[in-house]
RNA sequence: GGGAGCAUAGCUCAGCUGGGAGAGCAUCUGCCUUACAAGCAGAGGGUCAUAGGUUCGAGCCCUAUUGUUCCCACCA
């Protein structure tokens, strides 16, 4: 490790080289320990597909910043990695990759499909993984998982032969979202909608009796090949006579039923709607209970079966065109109106969804959706902020059965077989099955699992579930999950269910939310906007510190936040900050012997900065305790900044240009306090803080296993704080004054301070000229100037006589307006205390607040008024 | 149609269980003061969306309204 700090603050000349130094070392990785407590999380698995964007940034930013502070608490603090397979997403990327070599899947047959898939996790698997260590996550990489890794493989075996043979699994004829291009099915929450602008075609059916027509509208209005009613509302006065009646449906010139459903709202439309239960998820209900005839009308690629010939081969909206036109020669269209709704799309290909009726495995969500829900309700498990649990209920409360059979290669194969004889069906954990009933070798069912099924195992299956092990003993259940909102129905809920199920207690104790990260104009970020930005790149430019810092800094859980380039650069000058800080502190302890420890004799301004430091250490492991980590960063921050090198190092200055053993006292203080904030900030912004620790005197290898900084009553010091307040107000004050007269700093002058803290000001007249240019300081109870510049604080009266710069008026209404504002100040205090009901029901530690703030408020006025009437003679 | 979030300084956003409105950026003024101009010292700028209510006290709690974003549902 470095033993120098450079010149300047270049974080790519040390990022990479810290991060192989604590992964040489192993720090990232735990184990079950005895003596210490157990913390928690399993990282949300990356797409194997995936290339890291500002959301995995951010989501990996918090989680480390957990494991990280928790692990410096002493804790056995497991972050256990990896990444999913994406069998849809991956299986979609090959191929089309096979496409651009004119190849397809079906030619070269499963197994070899299944071996270039594998070959592409091989190649590009590990590059998120590679691309997570950049921006500093602490993940215990020894421990990294996949989910279809012989581990995860077994436990969804497991699982599969459990629900089965519990009933909770079932394969039947369902309509399922099917996507046309992906040729597979897909769950209900994959489907995303979106608002197309399409039309309604106004259609006549006429009844078979010839007595007249019934109107209706469609938006698609090729399924009709598929309609085998049309339904009416029966409360419909309009229709009610027709009920029961037989349409000839147009061109197909099939006869069907008129039917009434209550599914039908009769103040929509003309109050008709033809039933195709094929290709509508509710035609598919009315269907059932009516027991209509389903008839499929497309192939799995959405094009019109050969049972029409006519249409046979057309894509659905070639069909769609043709079959308008022979209506209108038929007269059976009416009229078309423009008419905006919502279609569903494939989540992963955009592609509009085809209802479609086919035999599919389900997990029946009933049984399992009701200890989900309790857990929440029963506070087993936490959201933060708690408003997302109504997401959550309200998913598994509406909940319909899952489909989990997907038509795809890459993937867990079902573990399900049948008899080609009997037709026979066996599911079991084995690789292969015999008949049971005619001894007949068995085929395994070609669908693969949704790859969502493996994910809602990840907190125990990469724990080493079903086995017994240590640290499935040890380290569940996971202390929080951290994952963004729009993930609650995919993953959050399907993980607390299963584990609920399977191992009987919840998966984790807190669900931490954060929101999206949005470009700079709130929008997005997306391929098609082309607005996304590369974290690699912020990380190259500015640095992982500065991108983590930018992620967390006003990150309130739950709220999306906007990117943009000033909040980075914004991180990285306080990163600078920090640095430069840094470099002085070498400058003055590097030609000494310097222990990291506190001396004996400490001045007032060290109690002050060692006590504002043991409050902020405090507050912010509340702060992280509580999850609030945007503002515990806010407070270490402001520390850093404004109480350790706006003031301690400027009030240090003059003790170590003295010399002696004040100025080695200062020495060490400032290594101390340098010290403890470089913790406290270490897990926030991992490189800089290890990098300038590694440097300063220490004792151990890594900051990274360094106590973390707590509250303790033996670094607590009020009185001497209390003093140092009084002598910084003094030096704003005067600052603040000379600022306003436009008096530079060059120029000197002597100032008077009266006050009855007398003891304080001389004590501390040395800061007042170095810090607020003064000359020389003279200490009284009281004096009587001419013509000099008058500066009240709630502690002193001060006067700086500067003849030639007081204007008398300027000088009377600044002091005048000064009157005011705090008479002001006391008319509100006086009316609390006042108030009767006030001084009943408020508590005895607000009250004592206000009269402490009214007897400031009466001391200063009499020393403006006593200002006034001096200048006045 | 149902639900949720948000509305605070010019901009981006914090504000934990109600007890005198904050930060960063931007703007203005003055400074190369023994680390740092990616800096230092100051300043200006807010009826906390609107209207009611609860309370001794409301940015925070309740009700309604307006605007905005998102999720769910899907009326063909």
């Amino acid at each position: 490790m470095a033993k120098e700090l450079a010149k300047a603050y270049e974080p790519a000349q040390f990022e990479n080289r810290i991060y192989e130094f604590w992964m040489n070392n192993g720090y990232f990785h735990a184990e079950p320990d005895k003596n210490k407590k157990p913390y928690t999380i399993v990282m949300p698995p990356p797409n194997i597909t995936g290339q890291l964007h500002m959301g995995h940034a951010l989501d990996n930013t918090l989680q480390d910043i957990l494991i990280r502070f928790k692990r410096m608490q002493g804790y056995s603090a497991l972050w256990l990695p990896g990444t999913d397979h994406a069998s849809i997403a991956t299986e979609a990327k090959i191929v089309e990759a096979m496409r651009k070599e004119g190849i397809t899947k079906e030619e070269i047959g499963r197994e070899k499909f299944l071996e270039r898939a594998w070959d592409w996790k091989k190649e590009y698997g590990g590059r998120i993984v590679k691309q997570l260590r950049k921006i500093g996550s602490s993940a215990d990489w020894e421990r990294e998982r996949f989910t279809m890794d012989e581990g995860c493989n077994k436990a969804v075996k497991e699982v599969f032969v459990r629900l089965y043979e519990k009933g909770l699994i079932y394969r039947g004829e369902r309509i399922i979202n099917w996507c046309p291009k992906c040729l597979t099915s897909i769950s209900d929450a994959e489907v995303e909608y979106e608002e197309q602008a399409g039309h309604f075609w106004h259609l006549r059916y006429p009844l078979k009796d010839g007595s007249g027509y019934i109107n209706l509208a469609t938006t698609r209005p090729e399924t009709l090949l598929g309609d085998t009613a049309v339904a009416v509302n029966p409360n419909d006065e309009r229709y009610k006579d027709m009920v029961g009646k037989t349409l000839i449906l147009p061109i197909v010139h099939r006869e069907i039923p008129i039917i009434a459903d209550d599914y039908v709202e009769p103040d929509f439309g003309t109050g008709v709607v033809k039933i195709t239960p094929a290709h509508d998820p509710n035609d598919f209900e009315v269907g059932l209970r009516h027991n209509l005839p389903v008839i499929n009308v497309m192939t799995d690629d959405a094009k019109i079966t050969d049972d029409y010939p006519k249409y046979a081969g057309m894509d659905r909206y070639e069909a769609r065109k043709v079959i308008v036109e022979d209506l209108e020669a038929e007269g059976a269209l009416v009229k078309i109106e423009d008419y905006t709704h919502n279609v569903g799309t494939c989540y992963r290909c955009s592609t509009t969804v085809e209802p479609r009726v086919s035999k599919q495995w389900f997990v029946k969500m009933k049984p399992l959706a009701g200890p989900a829900i309790d857990a929440v309700k029963n506070d087993d498990t936490q959201f933060v902020p708690p408003h997302f649990e109504k997401t959550y209920f309200h998913w598994l409360e509406n909940i319909r059965d899952w489909c989990i059979s997907r038509q795809l290669w890459w993937g867990h194969q079902i573990p399900a077989f049948y008899c080609g004889d009997c037709g026979e069906t066996v599911v079991t954990k084995d690789n292969s099955a015999v008949c049971p009933k005619c001894g007949k070798q068995m085929r395994q069912d070609p669908d693969t699992l949704d790859t969502w099924f493996s994910s809602a195992l990840w907190p125990f299956s990469t724990l080493g579930w079903p086995e017994k092990t240590a640290e499935m003993e040890y380290f569940y259940p996971t202390s929080v999950l951290v994952t963004g909102y729009d993930i609650i129905p995919f993953w959050v809920m399907r993980m607390m269910f299963s584990a609920l199920e399977h191992v009987g207690e919840v998966p984790f104790k807190t669900v931490l939310i954060h929101g999206l990260v949005r470009d700079s104009l709130g929008r997005k970020m997306s391929k098609s906007l082309g607005n996304g930005i590369d974290p690699l790149e912020v990380i190259s430019q500015f640095g992982a510190d500065a991108l983590r810092l930018t992620l967390v800094t006003g990150n309130a859980p739950g709220n999306d936040m906007r990117y943009s380039e000033e909040k980075v650069t914004a991180s990285r000058n306080f990163a600078n900050k920090l640095w430069n800080a840094s470099r002085f502190v070498h400058m003055n302890i590097d030609d000494f012997n310097v222990e990291n420890k506190l001396p004996d004799t400490l001045e007032p301004e060290d109690k002050w900065i060692i006590s504002t430091l043991n409050d902020v250490a405090g507050q912010v492991c509340e702060n992280l305790d509580k999850f609030e980590l945007g503002i515990a960063v806010q407070k270490v921050y402001d520390f850093i900044w404004d109480c350790y090198c706006d003031w301690y190092i400027e009030l240090a200055k003059a003790r170590l240009q003295s010399g002696g053993e004040s100025a080695q006292a200062a020495r060490q203080v400032l290594v101390w306090v340098l010290d403890r904030a470089l913790r406290l900030l270490h897990p926030f912004m991992p490189f800089i803080t290890e990098e300038i620790w590694q440097t300063i005197p220490h004792e151990g290898e890594t900051i990274m296993l360094q106590k973390f900084p707590e509250y303790k009553d033996e670094l607590n010091f009020p009185e001497a704080s209390a003093e140092m307040v009084r002598i910084m107000d003094a030096v704003k004050a005067i600052r603040n004054r000379r600022s306003e007269m436009n008096v530079p700093p060059s120029r000197k002058a002597k100032v008077y301070v009266a006050s009855q803290f007398a003891d304080t000001f001389n004590s501390g007249a040395k800061f007042i000229v170095k810090l607020a240019s003064a000359s020389e300081v003279e200490v009284g109870s009281a004096f009587d100037i001419d013509g000099a510049v008058t500066i009240v604080t709630a502690d002193a009266k001060i006067y700086i006589p500067m003849t030639e710069l007081v204007d008398k008026e300027a000088e009377l209404k600044r002091l005048n307006k000064e009157l005011e504002a705090t008479k002001k100040l006391l008319a509100q205090d006086e009316g609390k205390l006042n108030n009767a009901g006030f001084m009943s029901k408020a508590p005895e530690k607000v009250i004592e607040k206000i009269k402490m703030q009214a007897e400031k408020e009466r001391e200063k006025i009499a020393m403006i008024n006593a200002a006034i009437e001096a200048l006045n003679n």
